[in-house]
DNA sequence: ACAAAAGTGTTTGGGATACACCCATGC
DNA sequence: GCATGGGTGTATCCCAAACACTTTTGT
């Protein structure tokens, strides 16, 4: 939406503030709890650092308007936005009254890509935040209060895991949010004792082909791992690896093999590993790659668990659920 | 504020809308919890009751806003209103497009008066609300959630009662809120053991000279109970009555032996008594009187209690405060 | 073979529940 | 003296914390 070209004006009897939301979208990448940012381009606060938001439009919901700003911003699709509260500070912006109605959800953090227009998105991991435009650092910590009562009695945790997760993953985030740790069994005894996990049978989740030992990896065709020409691979995690990658470049087009070889290497570069290409080194491919599977498999050791939403919302109505630590 | 001679328009690029705040107050009269209501004097909804609440001025935050148009519509002064939530339905008001910033609070049910301008505000039984305006009782609905959740971890009863109180009062508070019955004998070791309660000396809260069998009333002088031409009496408990129902009509001055006879009868007649004054018949009176006394201390039996503040922000602190029914 | 982490079982102390009992007050 | 309700004590049960042990997995 432009601010210029427009000649219509809307006057009022009384002066009325303008209404904006703002999203606080918490992620978790294994180890901490990050926080969605995107980068102002516009002034106030152009190039600073603030949640995801924006005027709310005469025709929609408080909510409404927290996720199509959410959507418009950084690709994301929630269907849960929970509201924070507002923030009715008299000069909390340098335009004009402006009053926030603020929201905070949970995302999974793999399914995270770039804005769709030329706003950068990024995560954030929630002890190195910088400073934030408006009063959103003051927003964020009445975020992290909320979240920290909110896991005790609402399955807060399984909106930021993948569908499927172990036990030990759930612990590591239910640690990191509340800043404690706890013993490792009375842990799993707790939770399975909750009612709402449930076990996820072998067959359910195949690991993929390359899940294993290196050895055996460096034995595998080149084809297998990296694909033929139509981008098809037998390996779903380097699959979505590179799709999620491609997105933003290609819409929904096949990737190649040579795309997929770039992919991977500009990934493991992030590492600090030298560069190679499929033909100059293909056994040292092999072992980036593998070690790529390995790392999005850390601590994916034990049975997997899946959330049981029927369940919850059963015993939510019963008024039994906790999750007291 | 009027709503005519307005010369002045504002004017803005894009529509805004209007916000309000409503307030939702509970009260507890022993009994039931009670909800203060006001009836409404303008379009829309003219006559229908609603939550007090108004239209936010540029220079205030919500929660001021809140606090000043309970005190206009009711005469209120609260200082803890909590934020409930904001209600943006696009079509809740048919003037404009109107979204309101609720919060809920708590109040002493007998400090409650009449507002001072023409709004009637009034309290209403939680199981006998009318027909409320906009989507009140959705807001109301909301409320009592909320309430029901954070009674379990604030102190919120201690606001309801009075500031000395009874742990049985205290225990038909939190019966009535939650809808549930508890062991008298568990429900006094838990509140003694959350730390909070602090006993209070049997010389700081003098029972009123009144109180006591209703044979020594009798014996009693006219003028101790119906007060000098000064309007003072000896009885605080008559006295702060007839303050409060005075005050509607005269601004502080002081009230008259007669005025406060005719109050006294008033109250009185509202269980369907016959009026009677002074002169005619002074036993009467004293009888009436001390009914009206000994109603108020119903359930006023044992030890009275009041709620330490400062152990409570201190336990709040180390956040092992809790109470769990 | 060894280390590390997953998964399961056992003990135990403290708090919640369900009672019994005594005392104070009012009629 | 009897009824009602306030105040305190006690036995039982269950759950949460602490800890031991076996199995699995990766190197």
């Amino acid at each position: 939406m432009s601010i210029d070209n427009h000649t219509e004006v809307y006057t009022y009897k009384y002066p009325h503030p303008a209404v904006t939301t703002d999203c606080v979208v918490f992620g978790f990448d294994g180890k901490e709890l990050m926080v969605l940012l995107i980068e102002r381009g516009l002034e106030p606060y152009k190039g600073m650092w603030a949640f995801p938001g924006g005027f709310i439009r005469m025709n929609e919901t408080a909510e409404e308007c927290a996720r199509r700003e959410l959507r418009e911003e950084t690709g994301l699709e929630l269907d849960k936005v929970r509201e924070l509260g507002t923030f009715s500070g008299v000069n909390r912006d340098p335009r004009e009254r402006v009053i926030s109605i603020a929201f905070y959800s949970l995302a999974r953090h793999s399914t995270v890509r770039g804005g769709d227009d030329a706003v950068k998105a990024k995560w954030w991991a929630i002890d190195d935040i910088p400073q934030l435009a408006f009063d959103h650092d003051y927003i964020l910590r009445q975020a992290m209060k909320r979240i920290r009562q909110d896991i005790h009695f609402e399955p807060v945790g399984f909106d930021l895991l993948d569908e499927e997760f172990t036990i030990a993953e759930l612990q590591r985030l239910y640690e990191s949010i509340l800043g404690v740790h706890f013993d490792r069994r009375n842990f799993y005894r707790k939770m399975l004792q909750t009612g709402v996990l449930e076990e996820v049978e072998e067959e359910e989740m195949p690991r993929p082909i390359y899940y294993g030992k290196q050895k055996e990896m460096k034995r595998m065709d080149v084809d297998e791992l990296f694909g033929d020409t139509m981008g098809e691979t037998q390996s779903p995690i380097i699959d979505s690896i590179c799709a999620s990658e491609a997105s933003s470049s290609h819409e929904g087009n096949a990737i190649t093999r040579e795309e997929r070889i770039k992919i991977i290497n500009k990934l493991l570069n992030t590492d600090s590993l030298e560069a190679v290409t499929c033909d100059s080194a293909p056994d040292t491919m092999y072992e980036k790659a593998a070690t790529a599977e390995r790392s999005r498999s850390v601590g994916r050791k034990g049975k997997l668990y899946r959330f049981n939403e029927e369940k919850y919302n059963q015993m939510k109505e019963d008024d039994n659920f906790r999750l007291e630590f």
